[in-house]
DNA sequence: CTGAAAGCGCTTACAG
DNA sequence: CTGAAAGCGCTTACAG
């Protein structure tokens, strides 16, 4: 049943370097030996073994993917999905397959990225970053594969990485509560080491500088961008002697937390403006409907596949790339009651 | 750098097949060799050649994840990614990790699912169910490679599948509709050729039959579980010379998109009721929070993921289980205002 | 235009 | 307990 090329070359009266050469798509064979060649490998269905031929090339059109970082982050994320469903868009028009690497089984002991990228011999990489990232992801930024981080700052010479612009998520955020004469303003950050969450934070100072608006420290929270974290930290934030009127949490789903405090604890809903960020789906089905920061998932996911690409094919070097992000309104700032 | 079998036994002074012995643990090597060469092996970073190994072995530890069907199904669709999450957490405390086929590149040939399993030489794969299933994917099922299908009839030697009890679902939705007092009862089903929406409207007529309730064939429409298809459906409905008050839709996407339409209709919303299909997370955001009849996506990945594994070790043969659904009673059939 | 042969990095009887 | 050798299914100089 299963084919090997020894056995089409016997079939064909030629050699098997002549049947290799067609598989591989050589221009120095007879064309009626190519017809008959194909013919019969159609006829028997023979497909060239992925292991053999990537043992002798050195090549696997293979992409590992990683999520680095907490495993709960894992597909479950709306962001990183809707990212790496993009990406497996137009990796999969350049003929590459995705290897999602499973963490479960190792997570106690150190997970060696590296090594399992050298183990499947990847052609390159895309990590996706989420909080308390590995040192061992650091291994394989260091490493000759090359690799495309989303959310993740790499560094090695065949590494590069794409994130939206965070400080510009938060000065939009910012600017639309000022327009719309909110001075009163909190922030529910992610997790506090992570990189993004510093960005958005950094953001949300200057533009709150900017503006001229003062930034109460008892305002500043961090969750770890899920919902449940958003629940609490409002419900925190809720207790404090003054409360903010303005919530900028910077994930969507920490604003549908937030938004579920508020109206768990019998407050007016309509009395608090909530911004959020990710524009993920759910986010316009919600009450109120979430006015939010959206980050253009469809072209970090392209972009990390064109990158990626490059890196592959060596056109191009390390670099790093901030996507725009985009204030998206609805009526969970009081569109409704604004004017 | 990267090192082989051959260079690492030269270093510890003996032979291949005795470090070969040594990463697959056999337990006939010396204990001080075993230490020796053990120490050579983590001293140097070596990692065994996986081309190598799986063309030796006829193994491969790698699992096939095939969305059968149109693309847009794919990662975006809540249901399937988070059955996959799951799978993928079970698989992965086997040591297995998940290929992901493209077939972006191949979409408009025939995909040959079953070639390129063979390609790969996977264990086994997972197949999820969406519309229009290419008629490759059935090609698969009667292969050898053990297949579990996920909301998709499998039936060869070494196919398995699993699927939440789909007329249940209805069952539950129209009896909890009943006990509420509705009569008026409207279906808005999936693709009306994918063999869930069938089972679903099944269900529901049957359901219906046994309250004695009558079915309005005009309430009878088909989306495509999308939530624009939910809108529109709704609107078709909304235009009807009588119009149920009633909806069950066959995906909570839809009864968004249902909700959505009602709205914009400048219709009261309370003056409908609503039950979804499958608890997505975004389902008690909504507004009115969705009630809705739960599959347990959790549940169904994991099973998954027993079954593949069982078949892979041949220890079951083909079967099929389905999984209870269960109601989540939210506000949008009007508890509320109920009693 | 075609083929013989070495090599890719492992595993697995088999012999000792 | 250890090793020599064949084999897994391909590709790639190289020679003709």
């Amino acid at each position: 049943m299963k084919m090997t090329i020894k056995e089409i070359a016997k079939l064909a009266g030629v050699s098997q370097a002549t049947v290799s050469k067609i598989i591989n798509n050589y221009d120095d064979v007879g064309a009626k030996t190519k017809k008959r060649v194909l013919q019969i490998m159609d006829e028997y269905g023979y497909r060239p073994s992925y292991s053999a031929q990537s043992l002798a090339k050195k090549i696997t059109k293979v992409i590992g993917v990683i999520y680095a970082g907490k495993i709960n982050a894992n597909f479950n994320h709306p962001f990183f999905v809707e990212v790496v469903s993009s990406f497996k868009k137009t990796m999969g028009s350049e003929g590459y397959d995705l290897l999602f690497f499973s963490n479960e089984k190792f997570h106690k002991s150190d997970e060696n990225y590296l090594a399992r990228c050298q183990h499947y011999n990847v052609d390159g990489c895309i990590i996706i970053g989420g909080e308390e990232v590995e040192p061992s992801i650091y291994d394989l930024d260091k490493s000759e594969i090359p690799c495309v981080g989303v959310d993740i700052e790499l560094s090695g010479k065949k590494s590069a990485y794409i994130m939206t612009d965070n400080p510009q998520i938060s000065a939009l955020a910012v600017e639309h509560f000022y327009l719309l004469g909110q001075r009163d303003i909190a922030f529910i950050g992610g997790k506090e080491e992570s990189v993004i969450s510093k960005q958005r934070y950094q953001g949300f100072i200057d533009e709150m500088k900017t503006y001229g608006l003062k930034v109460n420290p008892e305002w500043i929270v961090y969750g770890d961008f899920f919902e449940d974290s958003g629940y609490e930290k409002m419900e925190e934030l809720l207790q404090r002697p003054s409360i903010p009127k303005a919530i900028f949490a910077a994930s969507d789903l920490m604003a549908m937390g937030a938004i579920r405090a508020v109206k768990e604890s019998g407050r007016k809903i309509d009395d608090f403006s909530f911004i959020g960020c990710d524009d993920i789906v759910a986010s316009k089905h919600i009450d109120p409907p979430l006015t939010t920061v959206k980050q253009d998932k469809e072209k970090i996911g392209k972009m990390a596949a064109y990158i990626l690409n490059d890196m592959i094919k060596e056109k191009i070097d390390q670099t790093s790339i901030k996507i725009d992000p985009e204030l998206i309104v609805r009526a969970s700032c009081g569109a409704n009651k604004a004017g």
